[in-house]
DNA sequence: TAATATACTACCAAATCAATAGGAATATAG
DNA sequence: CTATATTCCTATTGATTTGGTAGTATATTA
């Protein structure tokens, strides 16, 4: 059940533009360099987060990344759809005919309500729920 | 976020011995058989429930296994646990250490949450509830 | 035009996962 | 006692996924 680093990394770099928004926009070299990444794969996240509309890019020197919506839009399960590819814990629990014995399964029940556990919430959270969430118990990234 | 086969197939097959409680031992290439799953991989699987104390099982002729406890003692979580290895989201969610962000990160905050969703799910299912609600819903496995 | 960024595409290495192989040990049946 | 049925153990292999690199093209600023 462990996330994938795509998605771990690219929840953390995409929180970076949350806390960053209004400013100046944020360059990859810098959210890798403080969030510990590999600028080149977060290359290949970003790309996924901007053509599913999160992000928005601006090339050329003094360019760089910025939300494309509003922090409080932006819903995690989306996020991570994006970025995890499918959130759901077994194929069968979204597409009945992938395995005739799904309709008698038993053990389908659970892979769908630990889905639905998790789809809700993820649904519950926004990027700005979070921050300001992390902010009350005094956990925020500072980068002084 | 796609449970390993490990786990899926693991949990059939003891959902499968479940079902079977209070009749003859139940053998793995009947279980193999039903839930058309490779024997020989089974069991692995089988052992691993084995030594967590989840199956017992009898050598021999007209051997085969049987749940070492009532269906109604066995929580999902115990299950998960003993085949998923780790059914938490992220390293850092239980060991704060792991990581030196960990304690100003807002993205450790989304972890635990899911985290602790899917845990409270499974806890709050034994095999026998779930076989319970699965004959409610019409939807058991019968094997004719 | 020089410098700075993102965009795109292909490739690679390591790790993990799923499965297979082949026998050894143990119990039952006849 | 022998043949058969079954679990037990350990090693190996094959496939897939994951995480990361490399190199080039394109756009923007100054």
């Amino acid at each position: 059940m462990k996330l994938s680093t795509r998605t771990r990394y690219g929840v953390r770099a995409i929180l970076e533009l949350a806390e960053n928004a209004g400013k100046d926009p944020l360059q990859l070299k810098i959210i890798a360099r403080r969030q510990d990444i590999s600028a080149k794969y977060l290359e290949q996240l970003m790309a996924a987060l901007k053509s599913a509309g999160f992000v928005r890019s601006i090339r050329g020197a003094k360019g760089g990344y910025v939300l494309a919506k509003p922090a409080d839009k932006i819903r995690l399960n989306e996020v991570f759809h994006c970025l995890e590819g499918s959130v759901t814990t077994a194929e069968c629990v979204e597409d009945e005919n992938y395995c005739q014995r799904a309709a008698g399964c038993a053990a389908r029940l659970v892979w769908a309500e630990v889905h639905q556990a998790i789809e809700k919430e993820l649904e519950a959270t926004t990027l700005q729920g979070l921050i300001d969430k992390a902010r009350v118990s005094g956990a925020v990234n500072y980068h002084i």
